[in-house]
DNA sequence: ACGTGCGTGTTACTTACGGTAACACCGAGT
DNA sequence: ACTCGGTGTTACCGTAAGTAACACGCACGT
């Protein structure tokens, strides 16, 4: 019949489709974002036309790949924000935990950060905007949805949270970013300095003795 | 005589290697970071052999096109630094004079942010964290030696202003990149959202009522 | 039993780009 | 007149994305 037919071709195709993925993973796992076509493919054990059947192009394997650990590190970040605890504690065991993830496996960080590179037709149209890595754009109105559910922020606090998900995910991108590559504090120092940043500490501190401050 | 010979030579390549960019700049201005090496020398109205004799390889050309956006606009974020005025002006404009330049010229924005894309071969090797756009990691640097210079901190003062420095920087760098797609906002208002972010208000914001706070 | 689709796989190709080698012109110094 | 260094070219290589066309196998209706 032609229901049940569609659904073992379904399934096969999914399953298929999650075995190239895997292969896929641990090609991005080992080469970063620079893993071609080609290599995924030899990974897999098939070749190339395969991988194009099931994904279209390149950003549709990278979209899906990044998917799945985009949902992964967003249920652990959830995981963090929800726990029961004082708010500072509930931020600062956020921030650890993206700095864990992105310290544990710094090649798919990468790939989740960049995955536009390497495309030389087609991305010519889009606007700008778009070439933020989608973890980030998630991450931000997850945290924005947080934010605007949680705290009262009077008039206007829709749009200061969005606001706000968006700058803070990226501080601590940013922040995130530049300890990996040059290791200058341990993690629950950077956790600390970036969580007395949002505190506030910023505008209360004094200035400098010699001139005006900050 | 050698020493006059050379320095004419210099000169005529200085200047060369000025309209080079300053062709490369046209075409990025248009293209966006996809801009090819073929379509550069076509603009400057040579081919590619002679841009690879004046600036290695295209990671070359895009540093040095990248020094003189990010140089100059440095140069207005440090004006806006200096201004004689009140800490929290004076992050509202560095703030707004960001906003603004990104704003003024998306390409380039684009183009500085993401240099990197398109090399196939030969960026195998380097580690994570370099990756990052040059400009950010400028403007990271730079805003955490103004941090450490006009505000006291106490103990362990470097090290949470180069954090800070960082964390603030990706803050901006976010919230503009989503701002600029989305246009949720006046530039004032997102200016005015992010100095509230510094300022604190997240912290001292009350719970919404019905569960714990963020 | 036999063709007929259809999904799965392949080889071989095109296109585009970064990068380079080899050759051509041209003006200055001996 | 002849070389020499700088500027420019054409023509090529290697690699990677993406595609067209062909080949195998297996369930299906007749």
């Amino acid at each position: 019949m032609d229901t049940t037919q569609r659904t073992d071709q379904q399934k096969s195709a999914d399953r298929r489709r999650r075995e190239l993925l895997e292969a896929a993973d641990r090609v991005v796992l080992r080469d970063g974002p620079q893993a071609s076509m080609n290599a995924i493919a030899a990974e897999a054990g098939i070749t190339k036309p395969i991988l194009y059947r099931h994904f279209g192009d390149k950003g549709g394997l990278y979209a899906a790949l990044a998917k799945r650990h985009t949902d992964a590190l967003l249920n652990s970040l959830r995981a963090a924000l929800d726990a029961p605890a004082e708010r500072r504690e509930r931020v600062e065991a956020t921030l650890d935990t993206y700095l864990a993830a992105i310290e544990a496996r710094p090649q798919v960080y990468r790939f989740l950060m960049h995955p536009a590179e390497g495309g030389q037709v087609g991305d010519q149209g889009f606007d700008v905007g778009k070439h933020f890595a989608p973890l980030l754009r998630r991450m931000g109105e997850e945290l924005a949805q947080v934010i605007e559910d949680r705290l009262d922020l009077g008039p206007g606090g829709q749009q200061l949270a969005r606001v706000w998900g968006h700058g803070i995910v990226g501080m601590m991108h940013a922040a995130g970013d530049w300890w990996l590559g040059e290791r200058p504090c341990s993690r629950a120092e950077l956790v600390r300095s970036l969580a007395d940043l949002l505190w506030g500490r910023l505008a209360a501190a004094g200035d400098k003795v010699g001139g005006p401050g900050f």
